[in-house]
DNA sequence: CTAATCCGCAACCAAATAGTTGCGCATTTA
DNA sequence: TAAATGCGCAACTATTTGGTTGCGGATTAG
């Protein structure tokens, strides 16, 4: 339903976990890290953060490369900016039904 | 696990919708409106629209306001705002990584 | 007053999610 | 070569999620 909205949807939906937050975190400072990597700090076991890694790359946000026995992620910020567009346009159609709003009230007499 | 993340993941949660994010779009429009109303063209029933509109409620992007038996629903912009603001910052710390490792590549011999 | 409308509560169901463990394969390292 | 590391696959479990239906109460319309 309303099927314009499925693909930021995922998108967000992606990003709805405190745990992929952390790790597009990390990921943000720039450098390429492996499963183990990212993981290191996290109370969840390996196979976990591979599911996370997986669910941001199924909605684009990651990128990864094989490099030997590992496998290297890296952020891929244009669909970060994807998603901050969506919420930019939502901002924008409120702000233009307030103006036109304000319009109407001066307008009455 | 990572405290600091959870809030935004709410936030992002409740947009990880199709049709929340449809809701959302409507109501981006400008005016207050009831369950039945937002729930017109939509192919499920009452209740789970008003089920979506909890979510968004507890995520603290719709404000609600009882009028006779309506239940009247109104976008709440600034926790827009603020899920944007959560990846304007990634991007920015992305950008910043970017620019050191470009000094860092320069500086090389 | 009666009928229609809008809503909330509760029970229930199927599918998706977030997590686990165990095992085996490939690639490094010692 | 042998041991350790990193990963993938599969099976299993518990909880959350998105949806349904049925019912009753409050408010509005005829």
């Amino acid at each position: 339903m309303l099927r314009g909205e499925e693909a930021p949807a995922r998108l967000f939906a992606a990003l709805g976990d405190a745990t992929r937050l952390g790790l597009i975190g990390r990921l943000s400072e720039g450098s390429e890290r492996s499963i183990v990597q990212l993981g290191q700090d996290l109370p969840i076991s390996r196979q976990a953060v591979a599911k996370h890694l997986d669910v941001l790359l199924d909605a684009g946000l990651v990128r990864r490369t094989r490099q030997g026995r590992e496998m290297l992620f890296a952020l891929r910020p244009e669909m970060v900016t994807e998603a901050r567009d969506w919420l930019t346009e939502v901002e924008n159609q409120w702000e233009g039904a307030l103006g036109r709003l304000k319009t109407f009230v001066e307008s009455q007499p």
